[in-house]
DNA sequence: TGACATATGTCAAACGTTTGACATATAATC
DNA sequence: GATTATATGTCAAACGTTTGACATATGTCA
């Protein structure tokens, strides 16, 4: 590839010429402006990034951390982010953890080595102990870590519009299926506070963890089958992601259950795919855009030093489909 | 950040020391290697792959364009890509081009000025000349332009597959729903497949286009409902993705149509989606692990000087479920 | 005429790393 | 005692760019 020194070598200019011109700095005729220009456009020259990011220490660069971007939410979300970064001049560096920490702890060292601008992590399986010696910009999605910023909607308000509708639809008993409490996420107040507003209106539920917290196909059938099994008088049930949504509906269909006359369903993030399947899914709708958008946001503040806010819960909406 | 002078001056020793141990080149006692790698534990060291890379040559950095990863396909795609980019130490740069020529090739230029080490284009929408004139490393998928090497699956096979299966059901009288055949894409072939199968076999078929080729929610609904309403007799139906396939069933139960009683319906690419809806979707398997697989291989072979195979076409399967 | 704006050039340092050439010292081996 | 392997050091160049300091023109305006 041609270099500045190419360009400038046959533009018959000096080196510190095509960089005025590059950059916009100091006096430049407009003849030799125009020079400078055919001659990078004959050459099919492109600025070096790499050896500028060397001299600026800015690397232009946001580095993502997902479970899986083939799990709906995360594409979406990816999705999101990609769209800001690049409204500000900045490329995405992608990784799938596949939730294994190996993989997590090793792409976080593979962003740093990279000099990337910021971190967002929307997969966290390290210990608390790592993130917080992280020691670099950084946003979290939808888990809290010390003093961390982070970014997420309003789970706490999610779960009691989940828990309000089913009970206003005079569901009698509810199954929750939920990720992982363990994990220390914040989608976990969404089951709090379900389960508080059922107990408070005295209606009866059942509260299933899945083991992973993002898509394995097989262990949803399985725990939503047994599920069934073993409480076959559900009528009402509250999925943690539009997905498990989904494969609630394939069981009741398969048990002759109409949906929503003998049950109703309402599932969480509003993907797009809750909408594609029919009947198409009452949720809980996320705002994906918005919270990408804010994580990006938050990437740069840290970057220019400007004054961020740490927490970050943006607002849920009921969309209600025809699951319910 | 520290850097390699920062490690050398702490533990002593001079910066050639330090390369010599990041770098596992020339003789290196036991002791200095240990105090070398406590030094930069203990300075949370990480060298700078800008610096390197520059140096090298050689970013460890592989581009990929997409029109949009929350897109099923293009997710499941971009997972695969990543998988594989990881496995062989490079990182991935993802774009999504939403379709827009200008983003494109806005994104191909970025790439080149970061000098990634090559790029997977999953979007093009640009003229056939520009790619031409790329002169980088890259990978074309599904896409033939020119003496390019490009990945794909069996698109002319896959149209035979779904015509078959169609008419050995028994159907007389099929939709078919396919991208804009004015790109010129290999999934055109599928089109011209199943349209010759049709014709041969004497059945009467229907082909609609869609305006783009990516995700259009509207677009799809009103397209399908105006097809029942100029067909109410069709009984089959061939949609060139899994998502097409699933407004189709939309309809269908709107319409109350029983699928696959009254009428039949095959999808194609087989994300996983596919089968989260109920019935599950009969759809043509494109293997998109190995084509994503692939797609680093042909990066890698270029980048090193290997032989490669320009056409890459893998072989697609029927996947049989319930809407058929 | 002098002052100033415009236009371009030369030169060198800096970013953080790798690498080759070469020097020197110690220890092990014959 | 000579040779060789091991261990480390010094030094400088290279990767491609930006930037500041400074020099030197030419043209323009009081």
């Amino acid at each position: 590839m041609a270099t500045i020194h190419d360009v400038a070598e046959r533009a018959g200019v000096s080196v510190t010429t095509v960089s005025r011109v590059l950059n916009n700095r100091g006096y430049i005729s407009e003849k030799t402006r125009r020079k400078v220009y055919d001659t990078m456009a004959e050459l099919n020259y492109q600025p070096n990034e790499i050896a500028r990011s060397l001299l600026r220490k800015q690397s232009n660069l946001i580095g993502l951390i997902v479970p899986n971007v083939s799990h709906p939410f995360f594409g979406e979300l990816t999705d999101a982010i990609e769209y800001y970064a690049y409204q500000q001049g900045c490329k995405l560096l992608l990784c799938n953890s596949q939730l294994d920490p190996l993989k997590e702890r090793d792409y976080i060292e593979m962003m740093k080595r990279h000099r990337v601008d910021g971190i967002i992590m929307g997969s966290h399986t390290l210990e608390v102990e790592e993130y917080r010696n992280l020691n670099y910009p950084i946003v979290t999605i939808d888990r809290r870590i010390d003093s961390l910023p982070y970014v997420a909607s309003d789970n706490y308000r999610g779960g009691e519009l989940a828990a309000e509708l089913l009970i206003g639809k005079g569901c009698r008993k509810i199954a929750h299926i939920c990720g992982n409490l363990q994990l220390d996420m914040l989608s976990n107040l969404r089951t709090a506070a379900f389960e508080e507003k059922l107990r408070s209106a005295g209606i009866e539920f059942v509260t299933l963890q899945t083991e992973m917290n993002v898509f394995d196909q097989q262990e949803y059938e399985q725990l939503i089958a047994k599920l069934f099994d073993n409480h076959p008088d559900i009528d009402g049930v509250f999925a943690t992601s539009d997905i498990i949504a989904s494969f609630v509906m394939k069981r009741c269909r398969m048990l002759g259950k109409a949906i929503p006359q003998d049950i109703r369903i309402i599932g969480y993030d509003d993907v797009n795919a809750a909408s594609w399947v029919t009947p198409a899914i009452t949720t809980i709708k996320q705002p994906i855009e918005d919270m990408g958008r804010l994580a990006v946001e938050l990437i740069r503040r840290q970057m220019e030093g400007e004054p961020f806010e740490r927490e970050n819960v943006l607002p849920v909406k009921l969309v209600e489909r025809s699951t319910t």
